[in-house]
DNA sequence: CCAAAAGTGTTGGTAATACACCCATGG
DNA sequence: CCATGGGTGTATTACCAACACTTTTGG
């Protein structure tokens, strides 16, 4: 802001498409977002959204890829577009639309060590910082899009490992929703859809009794979803 | 995001934004679309959606009211940007990513003269035509939002004329989910939700009897929404 | 042995579904 | 007077919400 470049006008007569990723986790109980602090002028030390331009010879989704690969090491997780802002104003430096598609992401899996080199922390999502330009209201409307679709889909899993147990994904759900859920109603709906494998493992950093392992069976699934079924959990 | 702009995009070909018009209305009881016969080339004689660039001095959502006001001559109606489509050989011509914004309105209310100005034609939306480009996938996306978001929100108001009869709104329904519904359970969930009120008059166009003549109440509606309802009607 | 989390059933109320007949009227 | 669509009630079923105690085991 302070520091409009100086071939602002020239700038201005251009628009410019970017995309901005954000990056869901879960991780002990809470909702994470992974957030950037800025290391170049303008808005230094505030933070921020991770993104990119769109290349002209790239795909939308795929620059969304590009840059999640780029920050996290990740491929193949859940990505879907949010939507687009663009406010004409919304950028004081440039006229850039921005194309904001979220990400679910196992924490486990993700490259700690490249997340750091970009500057990148994980938030809770009930104690987000301040962000610049219109991130905070992409950031509202990414929850608000996963309540939403969580009611009818199980996207919960893309956040969990591999193998949870039925109280980390009740953490999860109650998290998304930020309200408690009744801990037998919940397992007797879930362990109604039939999705879920269990394993002869057990959990037990949770407790000292330790709580069983599931898989998610994602064959029931898609068998759920052709036969009509819905998937309201809260 | 403000960081400096790749030098690709001063030197090569643009990449343009577009916005494309998703309208819908509804008459005799179908559900239709508004689309236009291509006059130039290319692709002349195909059908589209209309839309139109975006100005660098315009917010996106304004660019999707300018593009309705020209050809339709509706303003203040109801309008939801979809999502972006951005496959980077989507259009033959440029580089271009177009934002699909639905919007729904009263057929009553619009200009037809300017609608056959502008090569315009209502489709039954089960009956549509090949449309270019991806505008088909555009309007099959709006049609599942719509279903969606009409299970929890009272949006079929914005396709009917101010004062509708009962078997209107159930024949919409019917429209959007493609499903026939029971007219005495309709009524009854319908009336329960407290949001219509009742008019001294009859509509007299649709049989010998007449049916009684509703209009929406925005206000039990707001109070509704904040204590948490929902408006799940098929 | 006890703290701490995992796991388990029943019941009452509410909402969804299925279903069939009478009403009002214009032609 | 009859064809056409408008309008109404009830019984059954399925689902949701509320609720409290027992089990396991590491420390």
């Amino acid at each position: 802001m302070s520091q409009s470049p100086p071939d602002l006008y020239q700038v201005k007569e251009k628009m410019y498409v970017a995309t901005d990723c954000i990056i869901f986790g879960f991780d002990a109980g809470r909702l994470k977002l992974l957030l950037f602090k800025r290391e170049l002028a303008p808005l230094v030390g505030e933070w921020s959204l991770i993104g990119s331009f769109v290349r002209l010879d790239e795909d939308l989704d795929i620059a969304a890829k590009r840059v999640l690969k780029n920050t996290t090491g990740l491929e193949n997780v859940y990505m879907e577009q949010l939507k687009s802002y663009g406010k004409k104003d919304r950028d004081p430096g440039y006229r850039c639309i921005s194309v904001a598609q979220f990400a679910l992401i196992r924490l486990e899996d993700h490259d700690e060590k490249l997340v750091e080199e970009h500057g990148a922390h994980w938030h809770d999502i009930m104690k987000l910082p301040h962000l610049i330009l219109d991130h905070q209201e992409m950031v509202q409307d990414a929850l608000e899009r996963i309540r939403q679709k969580a009611r009818f889909q199980p996207i919960g899993f893309e956040l969990l490992p591999e193998k949870f147990t039925i109280p980390q994904l009740q953490m999860l759900y109650e998290a998304i929703y930020q309200k408690e859920l009744d801990s037998r109603n919940f397992r007797k709906k879930l362990m109604a859809l039939n999705v879920l494998v269990k394993l002869d493992e057990k959990d037990k950093s949770g407790s000292k009794r330790g709580a069983f392992l599931y898989k998610f069976n994602n064959g029931n699934y898609q068998k759920l979803l052709k036969s009509g079924y819905n998937f309201e959990i809260a």
